[in-house]
Formats: C-alpha cells, sequence, structure tokens
DNA sequence: TAAGTGCGTCGTT
DNA sequence: AACGACGCACTTA
C-alpha cells in the first residue's frame, strides 16, 4: 500500500505477521497499476496507518514511539539476528559494521553483516543507515548512498569530508 | 595525510 | 567457487 510523503511515494507490503517489506519512491512510475480493489483487513489498516506515521516521522530525523509488528521471517538467521540488532541502534546514533558484528557474537562475520544489511527488507524503519564503516565513512546503501546521506542528515549526525 | 593494494573472514548464491 | 554496504596492515606520494 502506498505511503505518501515529502520525499515520495513510499511502498509498503504486508504478510499476515505484520509489515514485511518497505521500497523507496520508484524514480520512475510507468504502469502505475491502481490497486486496492479490495480494502484491506483491519489489522492491515492499523499496522499501516502505524507505519505511515512511523516512516514520515523517520524522514523527518524523529524517533518513532509505535512501529508496526514486523515479519523479517524472510530472512535467514543470521540476517534477522543483523536486523534485530541495527532496531536498537538509536535515532541519532551511529555504529560501525564491526560493532554490529560484535553485538551478534560473530566479530569476523564483518563483511557478512554488510550483506545482510544490503538485504534489509523494511529499510528507513529497520535503520540500516546508521551503519557506517570504521573509518567513520559512509558505506553504502541499497536506496542510494544519497538517501543514505539525507537520512542521516536529519537525525543530525555529521560526516567527514 | 590521502589514496591505493592485498589479504583475512564469513554468510549467501 | 565466487562475490560483497568490511577492517586492517602496509605501501606510496
Amino acid at each position: 500500500m502506498p505511503i505518501p510523503t515529502p520525499d515520495g511515494e513510499f511502498m509498503a507490503y504486508y504478510s499476515a505477521q505484520g509489515l514485511c517489506r518497505l521500497e523507496f519512491p520508484a524514480d520512475a512510475k510507468p504502469g502505475q497499476r491502481k490497486s486496492g480493489l479490495t480494502r484491506p483487513s483491519a489489522p492491515v489498516r492499523a499496522w499501516h496507518a502505524a507505519t505511515s506515521k512511523a516512516l514520515r516521522l523517520a524522514l523527518a530525523g524523529r524517533p518513532s514511539k509505535k512501529l508496526p509488528p514486523l515479519d523479517l521471517s524472510g530472512g535467514t538467521d543470521f540476517q534477522r539476528r543483523v536486523w534485530e540488532t541495527l532496531c536498537k541502534i538509536a535515532c541519532g546514533q551511529t555504529w560501525s559494521y564491526g560493532r554490529v558484528a560484535e553485538a551478534i557474537e560473530n566479530p569476523k562475520a564483518v563483511r557478512a553483516v554488510g550483506s545482510a544489511c544490503g538485504a534489509n527488507p523494511i529499510p528507513v524503519l529497520v535503520p540500516c543507515h546508521r551503519v557506517l564503516a570504521a573509518n567513520n565513512c559512509l558505506g553504502g546503501f541499497s536506496g542510494g548512498l544519497d538517501w543514505k546521506r539525507r537520512l542521516l542528515a536529519r537525525e543530525g549526525i555529521k560526516l567527514p569530508g
């Protein structure tokens, strides 16, 4: 379901367990089919309201009080451990990939942590953008580095350079 | 200091 | 067997 924001229209997808995917606005919107022939179920509508609110707060660089239930069952065990760890990073804070690796008690799996971040199905709400490389430099971002910079800037985080 | 190279390491495909 | 959203040690200029 679409989520209009000042930064464009995000797309949220729900499973029976909760929010399972969040997509950045598509820069080009070709055959945007009008979905929503059926009205979503009551729980999904409630989840979507929570998602929308949390997303708009996050885009404004503010911590969100409430999140919808997240369905992370799409990932492997390792990925879920990483994603759950990401959720512990407070707004306005940044961790290094190495610190995340330590947090999941697999300190040498630094590079694998990077891969897991890249596979994060719910960017912004699962704050993979708060993970920087060891030298406090940007690293990468699945949605594009410009997004990562913007999100961090709005949380008041300054980057070298 | 800044930029480039090489290698260790590990989960995923 | 190959490939990364890494980290570190170690050159060069």
